[in-house]
RNA sequence: GGGCCCGUAGCUUAGCUAGGUGGAGCGCACGGCUGAUAACCGUGAGGCCAUGAGUUCGAAUCUCAUCGGGCCCA
């Protein structure tokens, strides 16, 4: 059973029907802990997937997390936004299909795995055995998933985590070789040199969104180039990479700028002529060191066009000695460094492209490891980065070398190994994307983006710069590309499935779909020659984007495609806009023609405290476990969801947190409150029906369920707009406001009522309601406190309700319900009496003393209105005897008027006579003067007897509060307090004061509610004790006195003896239990 | 260097779409309440609304630039 018991109490009787009392404290670990038991024992996923089906279908695909082994903040965050979604979705009858899913191909793992068995390059691997290393990964990945799956069900995050999708699983494998089966039938797939980023550790091609920019030392040289037709004369390029010049082919200038043919003079006189840009020249030769220059002629980057040069090192690298090099045109060229580009089409992708253009050869001597290989003549065998120095030192030979330095620039590395990355020419595999920029353009202003920039303008830029996508990668980790090629007519053939395979090639039909195993299988050729797998396995980022069929055994089952597919909902991190939500697009366009998504939620990064990213490096990273520890994944999760806009990054910070959780904790006594006496009073909602109560509910009632609708209605357009932070806010600014600030203590005295009696009855069966349906409010962001509170609220009482609150609908606002006027008047109601306890205040009155009235001078009729109709509720929050109101502007007619002499508008009058008439206006009665001087002037008499004229200018009026009252402004009007004390204020102050000291005392000797006293209260003020003795009757029965002496000489013994000082006046008080 | 987003009290934020006195919570100070009590409530202090320019009678809000942060790209 879910409830947590009071310890200590002894109403809970075992086994009856009936609401529980509850702990003190919200203990979030105890009560989640239980829950999961709870779920677990009673399948409540399940159970809950299965009520629905039928309904509306709701299609969710989780973005794969990669088996890392750990969760963080941020996938902790994006769990706990895709659940609170989901629970909501689901209570709102919908049919979901939620898979989990786990990304466990790639580089990473290999490189851990390497690691772990202490590999260093490729070689190791083909040592070790490829199948060994698969083993490895495979295992390394399954064992992380498994790690993590725990990890975010301690989120309370449910997905179907016992069927989840994992991209190593056949099912899954088939959907991406499918895909690419799709790609060649549409012509989409594409094989040939490009420039790729290469790591030359991994030795394989990596995606963009793989390479990590860093700081980076790297040579600045300026080289000459000798134009072969003209006599000492050169054109000038820049690089920072050296080692490329080998591979140099071309050199590129912009067909639009100025270019400068210079005679340059160096220190000693000799002179050479150089080709540079016109606005670089001056730059260029201050770096050279020349002396002095003069401009021979000047020219367009057209006019250079066709130029013909030579290769400066075509001695050392044979191959180029039989290559013609050009002045070639292109746009990108820039009015940096020298304006003339080293072009080598091998070792860059724009450098390619200009190459394909120009119809360059593309000369790549570099190998996958690389090294250069036999092509770069001289250079053969040596690592690149070695060679830097080697090829300057060759150009300053040659006298080629005009300029070298050292610049620190940004440079790519491999996100893995951290191996400065190269551009390399290679045999790789394309997904020809390019071609689908329009298509995709027109599909994803079809999907409804939250924001809506995120679709409108970050994707959209992202998308218009679309390049083909490389698809191999030359590992062995990843689902293998389904190409096999025959080895004697060079045909290709696309896999699609398990089964083609089987059925092309006679393979096991149990095979293995990983490297090594499918490498060995055959595909007879229908040239008669064999058919051998390409090496290559898939970009990871291939795998997560077929996700969206793949998840649903697409194409091994179709049904199920066709049921769900495309995905309702997706939300991933802004980081995804180029990976996952692009990845997915690309493959589906290819695929299917169309967006796989119809909703996607962008969503932020979590940043430690001063908005840093959270890294290990860095060593600011925060872990779910740790906060979880702390506070419960409840107030995480309510944490993360109220913070700020899901699309916004989330500072994380501790304090927030606690606050969270403090909010949680009011919510938890606000809950608690009522449940001993309800417990004490066998109260049962089965039989205590709203209709039996309607009749006797109070104002305050009708408002806290016209407001509980409206917090509804709040909470479901927040979430139709998928704002879950003012969702979360709406309800709790709810507990916070609304039921513990103000509800809870308007209906507390009616709940101590100890007859059964309909009013009680009343508000019993209204914070029944509000509590039920608060609970289901907070199911989807809070689902275990909202279990906690159902299983008692509900289930203790109704066998038949649902098991969990997770199968219950979602509220329904009661139109019947709302009450905006009541609830307009309540909001003044509350300001009267805030602005009533500050007047209090300034008049140094304690709300435990009662006061003879309140008079509201209000600005408008709402104020009015709200005290009319709130009249009991404002007389009992102020403590006071009555409430007067004055008319809409009217200033209350016990004001006292203060006047006195404006000498400003006198002076100039009255001249010297001035300080008379001042002296004459100051000794006379306020009050006169303003019912004089209500006409514009009035006549007074001076000192020496005679008459002037005065007019309203000369005098400047003050109201004055009377003594003992209080005032104090709010926004509908002013509140006067009178504080005047009479003989029966100051005994029921008095009185009271006792009470509160006796309460105090009942609860230091840990008394029940209901258990009986006797007091004994020695008071040796005779005033003060006949003040208290009127009444004694009222105090006996608010501390539960059976017995109680008041008087000048009782003997104060008993259980508890305390000496107080009440207000200056000595008492001493004694109580017992009455047994 | 480019795109998108963010920058409001010591901290976390609302307000910005449709310009007109900037609201909260935490923390702090003071006070209240005392059958929610290791809880709860009130009052107060605390804001060149990142900076600068522009549009406007009027800018936290619109425009541009700069600075700082985040994601992505080069």
């Amino acid at each position: 059973m879910i409830p947590i018991h009071s310890q200590g109490t002894g109403h809970i009787q075992e086994g009856t029907i009936m609401i529980k009392e509850v702990t003190d404290q919200y203990n979030a670990k105890e009560i989640e802990t239980k829950v999961h038991g709870f779920w677990e024992a009673n399948n409540a996923y399940r159970s809950v997937r299965e009520h629905r089906k039928g309904a509306k279908k709701f299609y969710f695909v989780d973005g794969p997390p990669y088996t890392t082994g750990h969760i963080h903040l941020g996938t902790a965050w994006n769990k706990i936004i895709k659940d609170s979604i989901l629970r909501y979705m689901s209570m709102n009858d919908h049919d979901i299909l939620d898979r989990a899913g786990w990304d466990m191909h790639g580089l990473p793992i290999e490189v851990k795995v390497e690691g772990a068995l202490g590999f260093e390059s490729k070689k190791d691997i083909e040592t070790y055995g490829v199948g060994n290393f698969i083993e490895k990964c495979k295992e390394f990945a399954l064992r992380q998933k498994d790690d993590m799956t725990e990890q975010f069900q301690t989120l309370g995050v449910w997905l179907d985590w016992e069927d989840p999708y994992m991209t190593l699983k056949d099912e899954y494998i088939e959907a991406a070789w499918w895909t690419l089966k799709q790609a060649q039938e549409k012509n989409l797939l594409d094989t040939g040199k490009r420039v790729v980023n290469w790591c030359p550790r991994c030795e394989t091609a990596i995606a963009d969104a793989e390479v990590e920019y860093e700081d980076r030392e790297d040579p600045s040289t300026y080289i000459k180039f000798k134009l072969k037709d003209e006599e000492n004369t050169f054109v000038v390029i820049w690089t920072t990479t050296p080692w490329t010049i080998p591979s140099n082919i071309a050199v590129a200038v912009h067909p639009e700028f100025e270019y400068s043919k210079v005679k340059a003079v160096k220190d000693d006189d000799s002179t050479e002529t150089l080709i540079i840009a016109s606005e670089l020249v001056e730059n260029v030769l201050r770096i050279g060191r020349y002396a002095n220059y003069e401009v021979l002629s000047t020219m367009s980057g057209k006019d250079l066009e066709g130029t013909v040069y030579e290769h400066p090192l075509a001695d050392l690298v044979p191959l180029q000695a039989e290559i013609e090099h050009r002045i070639c045109n292109a746009d990108y060229v820039t009015a940096d460094s020298t304006g003339c580009v080293h072009i080598a089409p091998g070792h860059g992708v724009d450098d390619f492209e200009v190459g394909v253009k120009n119809e360059l050869p593309i000369f790549c001597p570099v190998g996958p490891n690389g090294s250069y290989t036999s092509e770069a003549g001289k250079y053969c065998g040596m690592n690149i980065r070695d060679a830097n120095r080697v090829v300057m030192d060759d150009l300053l030979e040659r006298g080629l070398l005009m300029a070298e330095r050292m610049i620190s620039h940004r440079y790519g590395h491999c996100w893995r190994c951290k191996t400065a990355i190269i551009y390399l020419a290679t045999e790789q595999w394309f997904l020809k994307i390019g071609e689908l920029k329009e298509d995709m353009l027109e599909e994803i202003k079809k999907v409804n983006w939250t924001p809506e920039w995120a679709g409108s303008a970050r994707f959209k830029d992202w998308i218009e710069g679309a390049r083909d996508w490389c698809i191999s990668r030359q590992r062995y980790w990843g689902i293998p590309i389904p190409v096999w090629k025959c080895s004697s007519c060079n045909s290709l053939t696309v896999i699609g499935t398990r089964e083609e395979l089987i059925e092309r090639s006679g393979a096991d039909p149990d095979i293995e779909l990983h490297r090594p195993y499918v490498d060995k299988v055959t595909i007879p050729c229908e040239c008669g020659g064999t058919m051998k797998r390409v090496e290559d396995v898939f970009d990871v980022w291939f795998d997560s984007a077929v996700a969206s069929w793949a998840t649903l055994r697409f194409p091994h089952s179709k049904e199920k495609f066709d049921e769900w597919w495309p995905a309702d909902f997706i939300t991933e991190g802004h980081d995804q806009t180029r990976g996952w939500f692009y990845s997915q697009l690309g493959a589906s366009m290819v695929a299917f023609g169309k967006a796989p998504y119809k909703n996607v939620l962008m969503h932020g990064f979590t940043l430690d405290g001063s908005g840093k990213k959270m890294s290990k490096s860095i060593g600011n990273v925060i872990q779910p476990a740790e906060v979880i520890d702390k506070f419960g994944a409840d107030t995480l999760r309510s944490y993360v969801l109220s913070a700020s806009a899901p699309w916004e990054d989330l500072k994380f910070n501790w304090d927030e947190l606690a606050t969270v959780h403090r909010t949680n904790n009011i919510l938890w006594n606000v809950y608690r409150f009522p449940l001993p006496y309800m417990a004490l009073d066998d109260f049962d909602p089965q039989k205590v029906s709203y209709e039996s109560v309607e009749a006797y509910l109070r104002s305050e009632d009708k408002w806290i369920l016209s407001r509980m609708q409206t917090v509804i209605a709040e909470v479901n357009t927040a979430m139709d707009a998928r704002l879950l932070h003012k969702a979360m806010r709406s309800i709790n600014e709810f507990v916070l406001e609304d039921l513990s600030r103000w509800y809870i203590q308007l209906i507390r005295p009616r709940t101590w009522v100890e007859a059964d009696n309909p009013d009680k009855l009343a508000v019993y069966r209204v914070l029944y309601d509000v509590f039920v349906t608060t609970a289901k409010l907070i199911a989807p962001f809070m689902p275990h406190l909202a279990e906690e509170m159902y299983q008692n609220l509900v289930r203790n009482v109704d066998e038949n309700a649902p098991v969990t609150i997770h199968l219950c609908d979602w509220p329904v606002v009661n139109e019947a319900l709302v009450d905006a006027s009541l609830e307009a008047q309540m909001k003044v109601a509350r300001s009267i009496v805030e602005a009533s306890s500050n007047a209090r205040q300034k008049v140094g009155r304690k709300l435990r003393w009662p006061v003879s009235r309140i008079v509201v001078s209000p600005t408008d009729e709402n104020t009015i209105a709200a005290v009319e109709g709130l009249r009991y509720v404002l007389m009992d929050q102020t403590n006071a005897k009555d409430i007067e109101t004055t008319k809409v502007g009217e200033s209350w007619n016990e004001l006292g008027v203060k006047s006195a002499p404006n000498p400003g508008a006198i002076g100039p009058v009255f001249k010297g006579d001035a300080g008379k008439i001042s002296a004459a206006i100051g000794a006379m009665d306020a009050y006169d003067l303003k019912k004089g001087l209500v006409g514009g002037e009035m006549e007074i008499s001076l000192a020496d007897g005679t008459n002037v004229t005065i007019t309203e200018k000369m005098v400047n009026f003050s109201e004055t509060v009377p003594e003992n009252v209080g005032s104090a402004e709010f926004n509908g009007g002013v509140v006067f307090v009178d504080a005047k004390l009479t003989h029966e204020i100051e005994s029921e102050g008095y009185s009271r004061e006792v009470i509160r000291r006796i309460q105090d005392m009942r609860k230091e000797l840990d008394l029940d509610v209901d258990d009986s006293i006797r007091g004994h209260i020695q008071i040796s003020d005779e005033r003060v004790l006949d003040l208290v003795l009127d009444f004694e009757n009222y105090i006996a029965k608010e501390v539960r006195a059976n017995v109680l002496v008041i008087g000048l000489d009782v003997e104060t013994t008993g259980e508890l003896a305390k000496e107080w000082n009440v207000e200056g006046i000595p008492m001493t008080i004694a109580i017992s239990k009455e047994e």
